[in-house]
DNA sequence: TGCGGCTATTG
DNA sequence: CACAATAGCCGCAG
């Protein structure tokens, strides 16, 4: 068996672009299936999967974004995929995607307490004879597959794969029942979207961010001084900085500047009482007492030190230049995406590290009040929508209300996240009043959030609002009415905020795997999301053209998420050396 | 050792 | 300190 005879057994069978082909990789061969046929090759994946991609364009089938993290590790990059986990986040909620629960949940088994691997097994050696496929009597998966045993011989690779093709055929139809049921077409496509996004996340930990290590060094020295030289000088440097601080109180007292409580003691003691010691409390405060300034300055240098400090850097940036967390395509509440090791809370100051290689540029691009605009798309609201038309959305709301337009950016956002109180709160009336569809649409969400009904995003990801997600609504009869009066306003607030900000992950994500594909022609590399910001690293000559191509990917993106074209979405897009140049 | 609280950073 | 997230350290329970 060579690639050409598995490219030949495959499209022997009649495989057209876009047709779900199931793909299990392991180590020395590969199997994959549809939902009648499923085998085993024993050659390189990367070869053969590279070249099936290229020459019959599949939709691969994969359990998860592991798949193509390891492809991706040889250099072959798929182009289209139907993630299981993705999609099931997407029809169930949650996080957990494993393929035991997959299965259960398809089949409309239990997933309270799923079948674990039997310790006992980890003392046998597996049977060689192996007359037991995947299924389990009780129509559970058996977990010794999942762990790992479905790799152990050919013919559990291909049983595999063909579990996996019974679990997109299951899927699909369940995604069409979304969409018919709840009446979103969208499902399907952003079922997609979302998988797609995942083989995104999977090059992003693969390949990395770039990054200079001399200049972020000397941006991180900038605050905690120069890497010390043994672990003896890291202690000194530590007590020095410490010692800035505390020689603003009495001789001999001692306090663990690292403890809130000893803080706000130490504090106490130079006159200055506060019920809490954060810095925007602290901010006001700098004159009362050097102490104060001398604090603030501390825990800008402690916070370099223990989270982006020359161990983060170590840790994570490679020799290749390339910074590397972990990426996942949809986490929390509404499905945005998550990265680990920090890339996406590193500090601004720090953000011109972050250099192009030689010979390439970054192409920078955010979406320009993308929140109020996906909610004017899917709320439907006319106004608002016709707001959207402006290059800035809050100038005509502004008008509209007769109010700052400070204000009206306070009341809009305030309306998003469920504010209530202070200028946002005392605005909301006039919202009401000029774009009522999509406060209709905000309120709705947050009633049911209230009372824990699960709630479907436009793009059609539920959101669990029940006990998984928030815990019983009412609650334990423990707390008190003003309690859980504040805790049923809590879930009002996440539900509704989790519409929105669910609606414009799912948009962005439909931007960002646009960019990925068009990009391919101009060796434009997507390198970093940020919930409404893209990275693209790109060679010099092709810079003009890859910001173009973002600009358009993103019209091209709204055409698909949002079709009716009456909501106007805009990219603010610069061709830049390093991360921190500006935005034009 | 695990977990909630506090803090800082980002969108 | 409204919504979301990652991450580190402290203090406490078990």
């Amino acid at each position: 068996m060579d690639a050409d005879a598995a490219v030949d057994e495959l499209r022997a069978l009649g495989i057209e672009p876009g047709d779900l082909v199931a793909l299990v990789v392991g180590d020395a061969s590969l199997s994959v299936a549809v939902p009648t046929w499923a085998t085993n090759w024993p050659v390189a994946p990367a070869d053969v999967v590279g070249r099936i991609d290229r020459e019959l364009g599949p939709r691969w089938v994969l359990w998860s974004q592991a798949t193509a993290g390891a492809l991706a590790g040889h250099g072959v990059r798929l182009t289209r995929s139907w993630d299981a986990a993705a999609v099931h986040r997407l029809l169930f909620g949650g996080w957990r995607a494993d393929p035991g629960r997959i299965w259960a949940r398809l089949h409309d088994l239990p997933t309270a307490d799923l079948p674990a691997p039997d310790p006992i097994d980890l003392f046998h050696q597996t049977d060689d004879g192996d007359p037991a496929g995947p299924l389990r009597e009780d129509g559970y998966l058996d977990p010794e597959w999942i762990d790992g045993g479905w790799a152990s011989s050919p013919d559990r690779m291909a049983a595999w794969a063909g579990v996996l093709a019974d679990v997109a055929r299951l899927q699909l139809a369940a995604v069409g029942d979304v969409s018919a049921r709840d009446e979103r077409p969208m499902a399907l496509r952003t079922a997609y979207a979302e998988s797609t996004a995942e083989l995104l996340c999977a090059e992003l930990t693969v390949g990395g961010l770039p990054m200079d290590r001399a200049a972020m060094e000397g941006r991180i020295s900038a605050y905690v001084g120069p890497r010390p030289r043994s672990p003896q000088e890291a202690v000194e440097l530590r007590d020095a900085r410490d010692e800035e601080v505390l020689r603003h109180v009495p001789e001999g007292v001692r306090f663990d500047l690292r403890s809130p409580s000893q803080v706000r003691s130490m504090l106490r003691m130079v006159g200055v009482e506060v019920p809490d010691t954060r810095a925007w409390r602290l901010e006001r405060l700098r004159d009362a007492h050097p102490l104060v300034d001398a604090l603030l300055a501390w825990r800008k240098a402690e916070r370099v030190q223990t989270t982006f400090g020359y161990g983060w850097l170590d840790e994570n940036l490679g020799p290749d230049g390339r910074f590397r967390g972990e990426w996942s395509g949809s986490d929390g509440a509404a499905g945005r995406m998550t990265a680990s090791a920090g890339l996406h809370n590193m500090p601004a100051d720090l953000r011109g590290g972050v250099v192009a290689e030689p010979g390439h540029v970054f192409v920078r691009a955010d979406l320009g009040q993308i929140e109020p605009r996906v909610l004017a798309a899917v709320s439907g609201d006319r106004a608002l929508a016709a707001a959207s038309q402006a290059d800035d959305l809050y100038a005509p709301v502004a008008a509209e209300l007769g109010v700052d337009r400070a204000i009206a950016k306070v009341a809009v956002l305030g309306a998003m996240y469920g504010q209530t109180t202070g200028e946002g709160g005392r605005a909301l009336a006039g919202l009401r009043r000029s774009y009522p569809v999509a406060m209709a649409y905000l309120d709705a969400a947050d009633r049911a959030a209230q009372v824990g009904h699960d709630l479907r995003t436009y793009g059609g990801r539920l959101v669990r609002t029940g006990s998984a997600a928030l815990g019983e609504p009412g609650g334990p009869d423990s707390i008190g009415d003003r309690e859980a009066r504040s805790q049923a306003a809590a879930r009002g607030r996440y539900g509704r905020n989790a519409m929105v900000q669910g609606a414009a992950a799912e948009l962005f994500k439909v931007w960002a795997v646009t960019v990925r594909a068009r990009g391919r022609d101009l060796d434009a590399q997507v390198v970093l999301c940020l919930h409404d910001e893209l990275l693209v690293h790109v060679p010099d000559e092709h810079a003009g053209a890859a910001a173009a191509m973002v600009d358009d990917a993103l019209q091209e993106a709204a055409a698909r998420w949002a079709p009716d074209r009456s909501v106007r979405f805009l990219s603010d897009t610069a061709v830049i050396p390093t991360w921190a140049d500006a935005k034009g």
